[in-house]
DNA sequence: TTTTTGGTGGAAAGCGTTTTCCATCCGTCA
DNA sequence: TGACGGATGGAAAACGCTTTCCACCAAAAA
């Protein structure tokens, strides 16, 4: 039947492999064998073929080729936000690694918001994306164990895969592939490193039940008190978001009760940091001579607040996430499940503690 | 002639809509209308249908829908990466706007490298996508007007658009639409912020010939001079990248020499402050006590930094190129070119220069 | 001279949708 | 009772490409 046709806003046209083929007098076939590769076709033809591509300014219809079978392959990130420094830098391997191994890369956010993940999934499912990989901090609860559950297997029932980076893993049964960060061994580090240092009392900023991150972190800096057999003191734990207004908040809100009750500070990540640093500062103590500090993620602002941190390779997570996610749509079998691990970075805002 | 049939590594097949109809007992034509919207079919009809689509996992092939005619739209974004934090701001602005008008938004990176750069465009191309957003700072030289040249009659001649974030225009005759920063005014106020306070030998850190964002940032900080017949001193205006290191650097290779020359300084970014500061901190100089910085961008850093700065409204940028991109592509007519404000806040970096 | 062979390139099917026509079918009105 | 009209849904073309067959032609082999 006659269609609408194909003619853009502007009234301009983008020509088809047809006229391509019409003005190299060959046939399309010729046109898209020459297009596509090494076809071995005599000089004279490729040379006319690329004269007629040249004036026609022609470029192939994604779509179409896609449809015919070759698609240029694509692999999808879904995350809260691109500004997110963290969420950044995971884009960011994933970019990397999903350019070098010759797929396109497509972002979608969220905003946090479930409706818009679903929403997203099923958008990459359509767009044939050979793996969706989500990341993130979120609630595990129930309800995210049977969305999840459904994203999987829907990809899987179509022959993509699902990527859970930084989220709690589904179980044996549910087809999705997990990079985790080592949380609770960076954590350990962390606290350690204060302990050492002769801390007892530190106070943790951030803590928040239900989220995985902050969970991790905390059941880490649990474990480093006891394995240094000092006694945990839940009041030290606070809860915030990983945010530096939270930070912020959280310190003033501790120090206008009267005199600080900690010597140190494990701040749940580098936001969190700054802004307990600038609290801090704003009532008088010094960082690290009155109150040592050490933060988590060893993002942008650890180099201006010269703080001990862990490090994580946010982009290393990013990078596997991808590898592991197109070898396992090769190979099969189970899906694989990996922890990236950590390292503290020592710079200088934790002291040994003054025994005054 | 008969094709390999359409299966995945894994050897599970996407379900088509022939087979949605089948199941459902109708043809192919009601299923995709009664998926496409609110065609009045029969609630039998619907209902039988959307039993069927449930039970296959049904989800249409976007490839076989744009070539159909359908296609969600989308807008692409190509930038230098996505970790850098004022392009990441862009980028989120284009995120959110490009949702908001009911489009996909497809990010690309570059690293820089005009080849991938090419490529990407190309890419775009290839994808339909409605309009391609490039942001981001570059050396404006012949070869760079060329290059946008072909890349803007090219879009142009499939009933796309390009729009140049952050990058010098390419002139009337060129079908591009522009969405500049107001570099130079915010330089102004932030010089003249450092003037009025009395400074007179301010530091000019990052300065790059040929880079167009630095170009107009010392162009704001010499105007400001001359309006305030401050004498301009050229050994005042330091070489270097837009970076932290760099920042660092300068400002210690400046301070190697003796004691400072100068009483203020204004960073041309956020990250170059931040490097300052820290050699200043390390030279046993204060701030602001000793010497007044401001900044330029009002990144994460400028929090830490408690750092005067130039407010840079980097996600309304975004929001504006998607949207005069389609609004443009929607009327024709010439290219729009706008320039988004900026505004100086003040925090705590900068004071009254002490008249010892 | 006839047959083979290898290099070239054309015709057409098929990818999975959307959409334009049509063909029913049922109830209504004259 | 026959014609008409609205509601419903089917058949098939079209979107622009890739790729499988095939056909053709020249040169080499028989």
């Amino acid at each position: 039947m006659a269609r609408r046709a194909n003619v853009p806003a502007n009234g301009r046209r983008r020509s088809t492999i047809r006229e391509v083929a019409d003005r190299a007098g060959v046939s399309v076939a010729t046109v898209s064998r020459i297009l596509s590769g090494d076809y071995p076709a005599s000089p004279t033809t490729r040379k006319r073929v690329m004269l007629a591509v040249e004036e026609l300014d022609y470029v192939a219809n994604a779509h179409a080729r896609a449809l015919a079978g070759t698609s240029a392959k694509s692999v999808a990130i879904v995350l809260n936000s691109v500004i997110s420094p963290a969420y950044a830098h995971v884009a960011q391997g994933v970019e990397a690694q999903t350019a070098a191994e010759g797929r396109l890369c497509l972002i979608g956010t969220t905003g946090g918001d479930p409706e818009r993940e679903l929403a997203m999934v099923q958008f990459m499912r359509e767009q044939h994306a050979e793996a969706v990989i989500l990341v993130g901090n979120v609630v595990a609860d129930e309800t995210y164990h049977k969305r999840m559950s459904r994203y999987a297997h829907g990809l899987a029932a179509i022959g993509s895969r699902l990527v859970l980076c930084g989220r709690p893993p589904l179980g044996p049964d549910v087809p999705a592939v997990v990079v985790e960060y080592d949380h609770a061994g960076g954590a350990f580090a962390a606290t350690s490193h204060l302990l050492s240092a002769g801390h007892e009392r530190i106070l943790c900023l951030g803590s928040r039940p239900g989220y995985s991150t902050a969970e991790g972190r905390v059941a880490g800096y649990r474990r480093a008190l006891a394995a240094h057999r000092v006694p945990h003191d839940p009041a030290l734990e606070v809860e915030g978001m990983m945010e530096w207004h939270e930070g912020y908040r959280m310190m003033k809100e501790r120090l206008a009760t009267g005199a600080p009750d900690f010597t140190a500070v494990f701040a749940l990540n580098d936001l969190i940091a700054g802004g307990a640093v600038r609290a801090l500062t704003e009532e008088g103590l010094r960082v690290p001579d009155d109150v040592s500090i050490v933060g988590f993620d060893d993002l942008q602002p650890s180099l201006d607040l010269d703080l001990t941190t862990v490090h994580l390779s946010h982009e290393e997570v990013g990078r596997t996430a991808v590898r592991l996610a197109l070898e396992h749509e090769a190979r099969g079998g189970t899906p694989p499940h990996v922890t990236i691990g950590t390292h503290l970075v020592i710079r200088n805002s934790a002291r040994p503690r003054r025994m005054s």
